[in-house]
DNA sequence: AGGTTCCGTGGGACCGCTCCCACGCGGCAT
DNA sequence: ATGCCGCGTGGGAGCGGTCCCACGGAACCT
């Protein structure tokens, strides 16, 4: 038999530990992990000698051992309900994660992306997290009923949300200010001369959606006109339920000259179900969105939309939540980012 | 001073350990051990006995002791470089990692999520995954000159490609048919009779271009067409890039009546700028993309497109991965996974 | 009957770090 | 001089698992 045919040796490249770090810099290992960890209890002298060598040796500490000794282990997770993930304007997850890993990044701090398949998974993930896994959890997209957030509350995980719950969300979270941006929307459909506005909602069992239909009237009440019901039609962030909506609201309100749609998406839908009764867009109907997706820039005519600051919602869900870890059983924060309106061609 | 006042207990919940489980089970930490892991030496009363207290105690393992006992991590790193990011069909990100993370789910493993803002950051990145902190690594969006898959390698760390930096590609990879897609959108255009078919490439450094500008070639030269390289026009993946090649084509071939962009986003620069030039997409100039992104359904009108099977790709990455960590030292595999057209009205 | 073999099991020795207690020593007050 | 304080420092004791060796007893052999 061959040497080639014996089993691969295992590979095991063995690093550096911090004895041997110890050992060649000729103290102690409690200095070692002193310098490690930033402690100012060393002389610049030993410092010195220490982190010559680290250097040397190209020691990395082993995060397994620290955690296990610490009782940390860096990391947070990202949970991700995967059912929603596809009807989000696609930028929503992959911008927030990016500000969330740019803010972790700074902190030193690994990415779980955790995505769960179905709503099942929820209760073993809750006792999973809890195990010494994660620092924290991150989630992203809740809906109204989800029990996940509490039990993560009740387990003392520190939790940070994407959006609430409702008003009154027990937890930390970062949301944007979605009543303001729909109502800056109508606002803007108020002041193009637009007097018959409806509005395409989301599922109301989300805060979301449920803001921005509360921005949408207040718009209309701040100038003294009353809310007609008909011109309201429920949607679910789908393009379909976008274009039924749209179909509802041109049955009962023929005459309409204005949609405000609570996503992108959904005014997509609003946009072809319009072109298909003959009106055109913006001349006849004018529409605008939210979330400033991808599609907005490409359907025709562009899309007027509310843009989300998302990159910076993730960027502050990971500092609330670094704080609430640094600070465990402190208070939990709320933060809400305003919001921008994209003019473009359809409104 | 009330209780109230006091910091915070250490809310340190004290999960029970593998001791506690041996304790009420009445059996040596070892038979634990065994009995999580599976080990087929544990007779079936002592097993039963065992996972009783389990239950009972509510327990699970500490990831950290077991990794730092057992050198696995049973965790996965997936290297996304951020400015790529953005470029790409933004589906592309997100499906593959839908595909990895169902893989990874079944085998027990977590995924780390490393977004890399910067090229610079790379060869930290190498020494840092190797120390023992993920068992392997999959890497999206790889340039040619890319160093990381190379160091990785040299550092013995299993590591899986979405796509290869050149043909003899030494790491394991997984990539679609981009020759064999292109070619089928080349046909395509011919057999709905089209003859002056121009194409807009990706960024050549990239195999995936390549791939697709040799298919473009190949469907051709099939039916003994001699390829008119000024019908060639360099892209960036960008769309600006898509609509500066497609009015260069048109300067260059004013009469083409079809193209072929190697990306969805570059299809629809160069949908506007046919418009822009007074041509009707697809009477005049028919087009097709690459990617079936989410802009192919949008845009107006809806795109012919070329699909990858995104989530499939990314399963089959975790999959190689998964093989490379258990049989180290094996050789590299690679895959290729068919592409299909998607019909629309572009062409 | 005695000797092997094999199976299931217990437990010691780590894995590589953090935490914390104890110790030596120079500087300062007494 | 004597005592005390406090800063730097060394190193023991875990953290909670895995791995593997050794051991007892049942089953099989000669």
């Amino acid at each position: 038999m061959s040497p080639a045919d014996q089993p691969p040796p295992r590979a095991e490249v063995r690093r550096p530990t911090l004895n041997a770090v110890a050992a060649l810099a000729g103290v102690g290992r409690g200095t070692v992990s002193r310098v490690i960890n930033g402690s100012p209890k060393v002389s610049a002298p030993t410092r010195a000698a220490v982190e010559q060598a680290i250097a040397e040796l190209g020691y990395i500490p082993n995060p397994a051992a620290r955690s296990l000794a610490s009782r940390r282990t860096d990391t947070v997770a990202v949970v991700v309900p995967e059912g929603e993930a596809r009807l989000f304007s696609e930028p929503y997850f992959s911008e927030i994660i990016r500000g969330v890993s740019a803010e972790l990044a700074i902190a030193g701090m690994q990415l779980l992306l955790v995505l769960v398949p179905d709503e099942k998974e929820y209760a073993r993930l809750a006792t999973y997290l809890s195990a010494h896994r994660v620092d924290g959890v991150l989630m992203l997209s809740v809906h109204g009923g989800d029990t996940l957030p509490d039990r993560l509350h009740e387990l003392a995980v520190p939790t940070v949300l994407a959006g609430r719950r409702g008003p009154g969300e027990p937890l930390g979270h970062v949301r944007a200010d979605n009543s303001g941006g729909a109502r800056s929307a109508v606002e803007h459909l108020l002041a193009k001369g637009r007097r018959t506005i409806g509005t395409i909602t989301g599922p109301l069992d989300m805060d979301a959606a449920r803001a921005r239909l509360d921005g949408y009237r207040e718009a209309l009440e701040h100038v003294g006109m009353t809310v007609d019901e008909d011109l309201i039609a429920y949607g679910d962030f789908r393009e379909e339920g976008g274009r039924a909506a749209m179909r509802q609201l041109l049955r009962r309100r023929p005459g309409l000259d204005a949609v405000f749609a609570a996503s992108d998406v959904m005014a997509s839908g609003a946009v072809l179900e319009l072109r298909t009764s003959g009106r055109r867009v913006p001349d006849d109907v004018a529409v605008v969105g939210f979330d400033d997706s991808i599609v907005a820039r490409h359907i025709d005519p562009p899309l007027t939309s509310v843009r989300q600051p998302l990159e910076e919602m993730g960027r502050t869900m990971a500092s609330l939540l670094l704080h609430e870890i640094a600070h465990r059983g402190g208070d939990h924060r709320e933060v809400v980012l305003p919001t921008r309106l994209v003019v473009r061609e359809s409104a």
